[in-house]
RNA sequence: CGGGCUGUAGCGCAGCUUGGUAGCGCGUUUGACUGGGGGUCAAAAGGUCGUGGGUUCAAAUCCCGCCAGCCCGACCA
């Protein structure tokens, strides 16, 4: 791009508010919520609330520049909600009930109570229903920067999971989902502008298939800053690219048994072991000396029905098995057992419905009507194929306190698991539920982990990485304009449901996360695309006029040619303004001191490079400055 | 919401077991020396010991309630 540079900004540093220091909170932890802190970003003022300090806004706002600029360049509008939601718009979706209590509430003079936004997709669709009145006047995609609020359970890790947050959010609007001015375009265009974001702000990063979460919706992907202290696993197929989160991952064709599911003898008699206080996994395993991966483990959920099924097909509950050593992944029960909804069954109530909670066996499920038996793959064996043995199984023994081992699929199911219905892994439907005759099935129903087949290239191998979820896109559908009545007549004069995206950046979270995958020892190093400043200039001696005066000259041409210069002007030792320059991380130290100024040449140092720096005649310094920053950004 | 734990100066902590004068380091202020990786010396300011109650002649210390915060788990953008 040709445009004029945009000119810099000149900040000192005896005039702003940058308060680093030796030691960090006692609270915090992780890298980024140590280095902000101590660097001078922000400051806590309460839990999972933060002040962001001159340095932090103005990585905020660098951030948010390129996040304005790549959403502007996509088509979207920016614009600006309330924060102070009636609850009344959340009542029409449910989600006030949905999303429990992440919602923050408050209570007016008059006892009206109001939402603090977690997001805004009711109050979006409401000025929408009220001014787009014509299929002529989409596709739009609204946009607004804003701070959100979260009643979090756990706030931790300084900015990565506070209360109150800095988000983009943004929303589409369509008549169709394909073709022009389709739901997939626009979410084809934010894909791509959330790559050019994250790129631009310097962050390795990986897009991920994602489940849509309480938000709702069909489709979606996460964008996750690659980084080990991150909080998501991140599972990807080094052949095909294929990258997803555990809760969305696929898992390759699973080759059945050789002897078929179920099918060996058993490993020895069925022996009961009393097992007192020891309702976990963790906990038996230690308790009886075997591997987890010798486990079943049984999880109850209860098929969260519409009051018609409820009438027609009373109670139902899924009971699903997986290896001790998996973990059983809710969407994929959902979708096995063909029901929209479940949740983890409430323990008392299934203590009522005869399944000893902690201690729950497969046989638990068998005889009880309403009750579906899904297995995992791994977890319908019988004989160990790898170990070449039968397969060694322990198991609740259906009574408080007691496990099972040496349990035999075959000999102490209590019903013939080899029955034709049993057979079927591939029909995915209703199972035994809603009238239908299958009392048990095998499916994929647990998480992937590192190793398991690749499910878009034959022979690869899933791997694991961690990750910190910065981006979010989702395709919604009609959710929220049905529940809302937002329809618009077609050029059919058909009145159709809108059919709507979604699309969130954490900004506030993607400071964090920039820090957490970018310092050492010392502290910050910020990709130049969003560092406070461009460059830092030191000066040795804060009253000698050749340096200060130099100083000022040099700040002056940086920010001429687009560059923020941030000049310590401190009354402060050597030492402790290159401790601190470290700490704050500016891409670029230039030092004026006696020895570099006797030679007519200043010190140019990169932050992110572990040399002493170099001399750079005076002349050529600025030039050096603005390629080192621009070349970075 | 379960389990563990902590509230003492701006920050990091000791003191509490065994009740009796409020301590240390960093930071801050003043002065001097110093001046290229958190320097030295001297002096100083700064605390209703989270909060309410109880026991006691006397509570930072013992007991009870509450509040705030942290960690692990559950949950989660």
């Amino acid at each position: 791009m040709s445009a004029p540079v945009q000119r810099g900004s000149i900040a000192r540093w005896n005039q702003t508010m940058i308060p680093t220091t030796r030691e960090a909170p006692a609270d915090a932890e992780s890298p980024s919520h140590i280095l902000l802190s101590r660097a001078g970003y922000i400051r806590k003022l309460g839990a999972g609330i933060y002040d962001y300090l001159p340095l932090a806004w103005r990585v905020i706002k660098k951030v948010s520049a390129i996040v304005r600029e790549e959403m502007d360049a996509a088509g979207a509008s920016e614009l600006h909600l309330p924060v102070l939601l009636p609850i009344e718009l959340y009542a029409g979706t449910r989600r006030d009930r949905d999303y429990g209590d992440l919602l923050f509430k408050i209570n007016d003079r008059k006892a009206g109570t109001y939402a603090l936004g977690p997001t805004h997709e009711e109050p979006i669709t409401e000025l929408v229903k009220g001014s787009v009145s014509s299929y002529k006047q989409l596709p739009i995609n609204l946009y607004q920067i804003q701070v959100k609020f979260r009643d979090e359970a756990r706030p931790r890790s300084g900015l990565l999971r506070g209360r109150e947050f800095i988000m983009k959010d943004a929303y589409s609007f369509h008549m169709n989902v394909e073709g022009p001015g389709g739901l997939n375009e626009t979410y084809d265009k934010m894909y791509q502008a959330y790559s050019n974001v994250f790129r631009r702000c310097g962050l390795s990063f990986t897009a991920v298939e994602a489940e849509s979460g309480p938000i709702g919706g069909s489709a979606s992907h996460e964008f996750m800053v690659n980084c080990e202290s991150g909080e998501d696993t991140v599972l990807r197929c080094p052949a095909s690219g294929y990258a997803a989160n555990v809760e969305k991952c696929e898992i390759g064709a699973r080759p059945a048994p050789s002897k078929g599911y179920f099918g060996g003898d058993p490993s020895g008699v069925m022996e009961e072991v009393h097992t007192p206080g020891c309702p976990g996994i963790e906990d038996v395993c230690t308790f009886m000396k075997v591997k987890p991966g010798n486990m079943l483990k049984s999880v109850l959920f209860k098929v969260v029905s519409s009051a018609e099924d409820l009438a027609k097909y009373g109670e139902e509950y899924i009971l699903a098995v997986v290896r001790g050593d998996h973990d059983v992944n809710e969407g994929k029960v959902k979708a096995a057992a063909g029901v929209k909804a479940i949740a983890l069954a409430d323990p008392a109530e299934a203590i009522k419905k005869g399944f000893a909670i902690g201690f729950v066996s497969p046989r638990a499920a068998v005889g009880k009507p309403g009750v579906l038996l899904l297995v995992d793959r791994e977890a319908a064996v019988g004989f160990d194929d790898a170990a070449g043995k039968a397969k060694f199984w322990v198991t609740g023994a259906d009574k408080k306190d007691h496990h099972v081992k040496h349990f035999n699929w075959v000999r102490d199911l209590g019903t013939d698991p080899l029955a034709a219905e049993a057979h079927q892994p591939e029909t995915h439907g209703t199972g035994g539920l809603k009238g239908g005759n299958k009392y048990m099935m095998v499916a994929d129903v647990r998480n992937a982990v590192a190793g398991d087949p690749s499910p878009r290239s034959a022979g690869a191998k899933l791997e694991t990485s961690r990750g910190i979820e910065v981006g979010h896109i989702f395709k919604l559908g009609t959710k929220y304009s049905e529940a809302m009545g937002l329809a618009i007549l077609d050029d059919k004069q058909q009145k159709r449901p809108v059919i709507m995206g979604c699309y969130g950046i954490g900004v506030s979270r993607t400071m964090a996360s920039s820090v957490e995958q970018n310092h050492d020892a010392d502290g910050i190093i910020w990709p130049a695309a969003i560092a406070p400043f461009g460059v830092l200039i030191t000066i040795m001696k804060h009253d000698a006029p050749e340096q200060t005066n130099l100083a000022a000259d040099l700040a002056e041409q940086l920010a001429a040619a687009g560059v923020d210069v941030l000049i310590d002007d401190r009354d402060e030792r050597p030492g402790v303004k290159f401790k601190d320059a470290d700490l704050i991380g500016i891409p670029v130290r230039l030092t004026l001191g006696d020895k570099a100024l006797a030679a007519a040449s200043v010190e140019f140092k990169l932050r992110s490079s572990k040399d002493k720096g170099s001399l750079v005649p005076i002349a050529e310094v600025v030039a050096a400055c603005v390629n080192a920053v621009r070349g970075n950004g």
